[in-house]
DNA sequence: ACCTGAACACCGTTCAAGT
DNA sequence: ACCTGAACACCGTTCAAGT
C-alpha cells in the first residue's frame, strides 16, 4: 500500500490519487490526515501546504471523482442530437455508475459533501444542454434534473438494503433474527420468498441493483418522455 | 437549552430525546458523547450505562426519526383500499416528508447508518402491503420499493444544491463566483434566469424543493401504474 | 518554499473506584 | 445498579523552528 517516493515531491495531485487508493482499499474512516501522510512517506503538517485540512482533502477527493465520471462520459457515446436524448442520457449515467462501482465509498461522500463540488454544476450543464437541445422547456429540464437526482451520478441513494451488508458470519443469529422478522413483516418475508424463488430471472438473488437501476431510470425516461411531447 | 432534572433519572428515552433536541438546534456535529452528556447534567461515562456507545446512540436517533415517521403517517388517513394506492402512498410520503422538514439532520444520518434502523422494515412492510393489495406482482412491487428510494422516507438525496447553503454573506464575492460560472455554465445560467422570473409560477425561485418532489413522486407513481395494468 | 516536532484542544472509550 | 474521575489512544490543527 505504501507509495513512499522520495523522488517526486508532494503535491496535491499525488495526495489526492494516493486518498483514492487508500478509500479504496480501507475506506473512508482510515482516511485521516495522519494516515494519508503516513502513506504519503510525510509528516501529517507536510499535508497543508497542499491541501486547506481535512474538509479541503474531501471536497478534493469528491472533485476527482467527478473527474473521472467525466472521463467515463467522455468515452461513452452520449452526445446523440435530437430524437435520442434518452439512448444518451442512459448511456451517460450507466457511465458514471461504472466510476461509482468502483469506488465504493463515492456515493456516500458526493451525497454528504455540505458543499458541491464545482465539476458537478458542469457535468449537470452537459445534460441539460442534451434536455434542451430535445426540446424540452426549462420548465421541465429543471424538474428532470430533480428527478433524476443521484441517478445522473451513476447511484441511488440505499436506504433499504440487507440487515449487516458488513460481514456477519453469525449465521444462527442471523437466521433466527430473520425468523422473528418474518412474522412481524409478512408481506416482505412474502416478496423475499417469491423474488428468489424464479430461475428463469436474470434479476435472482435478493436486490440485482444494476437492473434495479435501469428500471427505475426507464421509468423516469418514459415519463418525462410523455410529459415533454 | 440544558434539561437538567435530577428529578428524573437517566434512561435510554431521555437520552435520545435530549439527543433530538440538541440535533435540531445545533446540528449533528455538535452531537458528542461529552456535550449530550452535559445537556443530560451526567457525565459522558453514564451514557455507557443506557446507550452501547456513540454508533448505538446514532441508531437510536435513527430508530426515533422513524418512530416519528409511524405517529404523522397514523394521523394522515393512507389506508385506503383497492383502486386509490396511489393517493394512500402518496399521503403518506408527504406525512414522512414532514417529519423530515422538522428535522433536517434525518436525511443525511438515515441514508449514511451502516445498519438500516428496525423500524424501516415494518414501515416498508406497510407500503407493499399498499401495493399488493393494488394487484401489484412482487416483482413489480420490488421494483417499486426501489424505485421510491428514499421518497418513501419523505425526502430525496440533495445532490445539487446552492453553492453555499450554510449563510455565505460574502455577497459580492459569491455574485462574481456566479458571474464566472455563468460563462462555463450557459444552459444552467439560462434556465436559472427563465425559470427565476416567471411572477405567475407557484414554484417561483430558485428551486421549490416541495414541488419537486411531489412532480418526482407523481412521476414515478404514474410510471408505475402505467406498468401494473 | 517546504517540511518538521512538539504541543493544544478536542474526540470515543476503558477501567477501577466509589455509592 | 448506577454514576464518576482519571487515563488511554486516537483525532485535526497551530505554531515556532528548522532547512
Amino acid at each position: 500500500m505504501r507509495t513512499k517516493n522520495p523522488r517526486e515531491p508532494l503535491s496535491r495531485e499525488r495526495a489526492l490519487a494516493t486518498a483514492v487508493t487508500l478509500a479504496d482499499a480501507e475506506g473512508i474512516p482510515a482516511l485521516t490526515m495522519r494516515r494519508l501522510a503516513a502513506e504519503l512517506g510525510v509528516e501529517a503538517m507536510s499535508l497543508y501546504h497542499h491541501l486547506p485540512g481535512k474538509e479541503g482533502l474531501l471536497d478534493g477527493l469528491a472533485d476527482t471523482v467527478v473527474g473521472e465520471i467525466d472521463v467515463a462520459v467522455g468515452r461513452a457515446a452520449v452526445t446523440g442530437t435530437g430524437g435520442d436524448w434518452r439512448t444518451g442520457l442512459r448511456r451517460r449515467f450507466l457511465a458514471a455508475r461504472e466510476v461509482m462501482l468502483r469506488h465504493p465509498w463515492a456515493p456516500a461522500l458526493l451525497g454528504s459533501r455540505p458543499t458541491i463540488p464545482t465539476g458537478v454544476y458542469a457535468y449537470y450543464d452537459g445534460i441539460l444542454a442534451t434536455l434542451l437541445s430535445a426540446g424540452f422547456s426549462h420548465r421541465l429540464a429543471h424538474r428532470a434534473l430533480h428527478a433524476f437526482g443521484s441517478l445522473a451520478l451513476g447511484f441511488t441513494q440505499e436506504v433499504f438494503r440487507p440487515a449487516r451488508a458488513g460481514g456477519n458470519t453469525d449465521v444462527d443469529g442471523a437466521a433466527a433474527e430473520l425468523a422473528a422478522m418474518a412474522e412481524a413483516l409478512p408481506h416482505l418475508t412474502a416478496m423475499v420468498a417469491a423474488e428468489a424463488h424464479d430461475p428463469a430471472d436474470p434479476t435472482l438473488g435478493w436486490c440485482d441493483s444494476q437492473v434495479e437501476f435501469e428500471f427505475t431510470l426507464d421509468l423516469l425516461l418514459d415519463g418525462l418522455e410523455r410529459a415533454r411531447r
